[in-house]
DNA sequence: GTCTATACGGCGATAGAC
DNA sequence: GTCTATCGCCGTATAGAC
């Protein structure tokens, strides 16, 4: 039975993983003590450590771990966008959705760990101490792919508007995925944070018509 | 000298917001101790709870501080756009521009304590633990009067997309003022995350073509 | 208002048994 | 791989002198 025992190991190291991730997005990466992990992942303090070396590398670790899945997925989607494009390349709209697609898939809707992974990446993207080096190290890669696209899409662009405007999208994005509820209170209950398809299916026209209107030819 | 003592008192106390709103915007309030506090403002370790209450008293304190500062100046620059249309109220660019504008006011650019407090806002805006809370109560009451303003420019807007687009709005105006650096990155120099005049011109345009958009009549 | 001193628990990390 | 035990440090908050 040498298989159930490692997949006894392999359990409880994503226990860690998952328990971590769930609290990290809520709480923040100094808001959580690897007590807690341990608590919630019902297993020795000491295992974390072992696992990962220290705090610090069991957050790269789940950083890392979906991080890999999205990008990936995000690439077939660009990549098949392309592949149905003219000789001109896809639209402003069609890349847009490419980028944006892919995070209501993995099944986002019935697992809750990338819920949690994405309310994460939102308050890393809009940390001043881990925003720059965080989240160009695991999606900018990735994201330069799709800034060629769109410099493609929209040839008269200034470079610069056209940064901006991703960074606008950067925003709008994660702000989105990071359900605080903020948007149900605010709208007095008429809008659900937790609705992401209908912020999806809203954000693709606004974010396309930004892009257009300030990056192509007046 | 009464006088003196009294500016000396007031310089203490403004001290340890100072400092506290500079480390908390860095590091987050779990990351923040205040002892780190204290040896940063020069005072007692005892002070700030003294003035404040608790850790968590300081925190509101700042936030509270400049909230009022800057909803005030909101609220006038919205009246001042309201008077000077006609009857049927102002434009969309109108009213995003008043709402964007006045962050650049109050010396924005010398004063770092604004960029400090930006920065901060836009943590807390992106955390599931605090943005609904903290969010709504300091700024959402005058938000709601901006939102009454976009829907008379946009009388034929459902309800839910208009208040999506001021969710996508808040996102990319929050990560803006976060100060990553990641844009610099990875826009290869290219764009200055401390850039705001630049940012702030493409981000009115940006946004009202997405309000647009989504809600005119088509 | 300010500072000294300190209570008291939680923190990350690790050495070493099994 | 897992657990026990522990080190030494740092956390918030407060009591009490001045």
């Amino acid at each position: 039975m040498v298989k159930a025992k490692e997949n006894k190991k392999v359990k409880r190291k994503d226990r860690i993983l998952d328990v971590a991730e769930a609290l990290f997005a809520k709480h923040g990466f100094d808001g959580v003590s690897m007590r807690m992990v341990a608590e919630g992942a019902e297993v020795d303090l000491a295992l974390a450590s072992y696992h990962f070396g220290s705090k610090r590398g069991l957050f790269d670790a789940i950083l890392l771990r979906r991080a890999e899945v999205l990008n990936q997925t995000r690439l077939e989607a660009l990549e098949k966008c392309k592949a149905e494009a003219g000789p001109a390349g896809p639209t402003v709209e069609a890349i847009i959705d490419a980028y944006l697609k892919p995070m209501l898939a993995h099944g986002y809707e019935e697992d809750e760990g990338w819920r949690h992974y994405f309310e994460l990446v939102a308050q890393v993207n809009n940390s001043p101490e881990w925003g720059g080096q965080l989240m160009t190290k695991y999606f900018d890669p990735l994201v330069r792919k799709f800034m060629e696209a769109l410099k493609k899409a929209l040839p008269d662009a200034e470079p610069e508007s056209l940064y901006w405007c991703y960074h606008f999208l950067s925003g709008a994005l994660t702000l989105t995925f990071a359900h605080t509820g903020r948007i149900d209170q605010l709208s007095d209950g008429a809008v659900k944070s937790e609705d992401m398809v209908g912020a999806y299916k809203r954000m693709v026209p606004f974010i396309t018509a930004g892009f257009l209107e300030l990056c192509s030819k007046k």
